[in-house]
DNA sequence: TAGATTGTTAATCGATTAACAATC
DNA sequence: TAGATTGTTAATCGATTAACAATC
């Protein structure tokens, strides 16, 4: 029903960060803010923050601003978080061990129902509460247990193999933490955590400030 | 001496993936690359690849193309992964371990010499050879030991205040995973991975690829 | 009503792509 | 030399910003 254009990757990227704004206006009981407001707290323009939100429908009042309450709604269901994801993490050492916990942590509807490991020193441990399982399973236990996002956080060299699996397997959405660009078919969603990527990006910007400094 | 004119942000993003593929090239043996050929393998266009190399100087040869092994010293030149960084991580619960475990598997030049947590029951803990210190004593350690780069890898309440610390020790750099927006000097470069934005981005996409099959 | 602020169109800016001369 | 491919300028495209009419 929304989005007969596409919406452009730019806005996409802005939309968690919304959400966060929203959230903690929230907490700190605020109940309207105008573009202006907004953005001074989020630092993009005004304008911006209009041309975006307009990308999804009216949600303000003219002479008056947006209801954070309302906002906050609107945008959690644009980006689809009024619902559940059942949910399944490949590769449990320590990446898949914290993102398992974070994601139990700051759960909202991201439910972790299966846990995926090639080791069988690993398979059959418990971590909170769900058991781990052997990843020659996986396939079928997507497809039987309808699992709408696979967790990746397997090596390189068997992203890609579990991304198959996934896929065959019916999942709707793959979060990538593996550092390699994964291949799958359009109508499966893909986003990637490319860390090595964030740490060089890092690196770059300390370089650029230095040679700055030399001016 | 490089970047009198300021880079992009979006070529920034895209130089460690020009980073990854040539590393992928060489293992493969592969000698030279053509722009055309680096297209149909990374994605980007062969006039974009041009582009961007050319925003740091002339790497290639007119008629042959890019000589593979040069091209990627270049890009770590570049990149400045030509030297190490003494580096530290505040946070020790799951994902800073994890990352802490991720960057002594992966590193190039990343070396994590201090950890730092304010829980006393993991204070005196040794992970990959290094104790964990009372982050009490994080800026002074920063200064005395000259560190280049912080870790962040506390909760949303205290990211700030480590930021802070970190600042004043003088580090370079930050790479921040708390879920929120730090504030630090011009002069110091700042790197965040937002996961839970990530996440959300991905359930955006989910619900996008499902409102497409509608038509 | 007057003032404020949105929704939206128009103008600008920057990034990407195309084209081609330079040259290996 | 002829063919290939870079380096670079020009054209296009898309995203951001500015402006303002609509309206609460």
């Amino acid at each position: 029903m929304q989005n007969r254009q596409k919406v452009s990757n730019a806005i996409i990227r802005r939309l968690p960060r919304y959400r966060r704004y929203l959230g903690y206006l929230q907490t700190k009981g605020v109940k309207k803010i105008s573009s202006n407001e907004l953005s001074e707290l989020i630092g993009y323009t005004a304008s911006q923050i209009r041309q975006d939100l307009n990308t999804f429908g009216e949600f303000g009042q003219q002479g008056y601003g947006y209801e954070v309450d309302k906002l906050y709604k609107e945008i959690n269901r644009i980006l689809g978080l009024d619902r559940e994801y059942k949910t399944v993490v490949i590769g449990v050492g320590n990446l898949g061990q914290a993102i398992t916990n974070y994601s139990y942590y700051y759960k909202i509807g991201f439910n972790i129902v299966g846990l995926f490991d090639a080791n069988p020193k690993i398979v059959g441990n418990v971590i909170n509460d769900v058991e781990v399982m052997d990843v020659s399973g996986l396939e079928e236990y997507i497809e039987r247990e309808k699992i709408d996002i696979g967790v990746i956080c397997v090596n390189r060299e068997n992203a890609q193999g579990v991304a198959d699996s996934l896929v065959k397997g019916g999942v709707k959405g793959i979060w990538n933490f593996a550092p390699i660009d994964l291949v799958v078919p359009d109508d499966v969603a893909l986003e990637s955590v490319h860390l090595s990527d964030s740490l060089h990006a890092l690196s770059f910007l300390i370089k650029s400030k230095a040679d700055e400094k030399k001016d």
